[in-house]
DNA sequence: TATTAAACGCAACAGTGTTGCAGTAAAAAT
DNA sequence: ATTTTTACTGCAACACTGTTGCGTTTAATA
């Protein structure tokens, strides 16, 4: 993805594009699948902690990532799709998580069959999977 | 339920029968939803919060309680249903958070509906509702 | 009742979340 | 291009949870 176009998506949800913002959002967005935020940790070290946090929490706020989580894991960071960039996030999809690489995967899922609980009235659904992923298997 | 009971279950699982440790399980047994932890908290300030902490891991890993959460909220316990007693841990239900009342039911399903998505390999579904809970409708 | 194995409380350290504040850099206005 | 405004950054600091070690106490059992 272009620098200019996520410096531009920055300043569009009123984020001034800082070198480390368009560094973190480049390096989630080009990670492949949702960042472990030890990771993030990691790539970002000279970055001071409270920083990173704010940002994340930030871009977050604004609609540019959003966490992802399975389990007890810790948290992931992945970048939002096009229909979460408005005020509203709207997560058609799971989260996916492989045995084998332990990535987490946001996959999506076009209308994500609609849960029926007897004597109670099912608003959102959250569906995280584990398994193999694609590039795990043969 | 009654003491004698949870003494023996207790016993059953290797796990010595203290004062602290029947009135936490009758605690969570009888809360009706899952527990917040930090109603835990409230409930045993007396306790040493690394026993309650030691209490509580060791309960999870012998099947007596498992622990649930939704989203960013705070973890909670509840107890096991009878297939779990056992070494391992069967969960056929999802977890439903009343957006009215806050609480956290675990609800029992019959044979998850399995999600398939294409190319990966699904082995293990966890489902996380909310919405309004009977208590709460009218 | 004596023995043994487990649980308890305390001290201590690490990691994360969170806030306030003063210095700094990006965006907007002139 | 320079100033002004606005927001980001880094640091200090505090709270809370997770986690381990250790010596003491208590429950289970012989």
């Amino acid at each position: 993805m272009d620098t200019s176009q996520v410096k531009s998506l920055l300043n569009q949800h009123k984020l001034k594009a800082t070198p480390s913002r368009l560094a973190l959002y480049h390096y989630v967005h080009d990670f492949g699948s949702a960042v472990p935020y030890s990771n993030i940790q990691d790539e970002f070290k000279d970055l001071d902690r409270v920083t990173l946090y704010r940002t994340l929490n930030a871009m977050c706020d604004k609609g540019l990532m959003h966490r992802a989580s399975v389990g007890d894991d810790e948290v992931h960071y992945a970048v939002c799709a096009h229909s979460c960039t408005t005020t509203e996030h709207h997560h058609d999809h799971v989260h996916f998580k492989c045995d084998d690489c332990e990535r987490l995967y946001c996959v999506p899922t076009k209308g994500l069959s609609t849960i029926e609980l007897d004597g109670y009235e099912v608003r959102e659904i959250q569906i995280q999977l584990s398994g193999v992923c694609k590039g795990c298997r043969g």
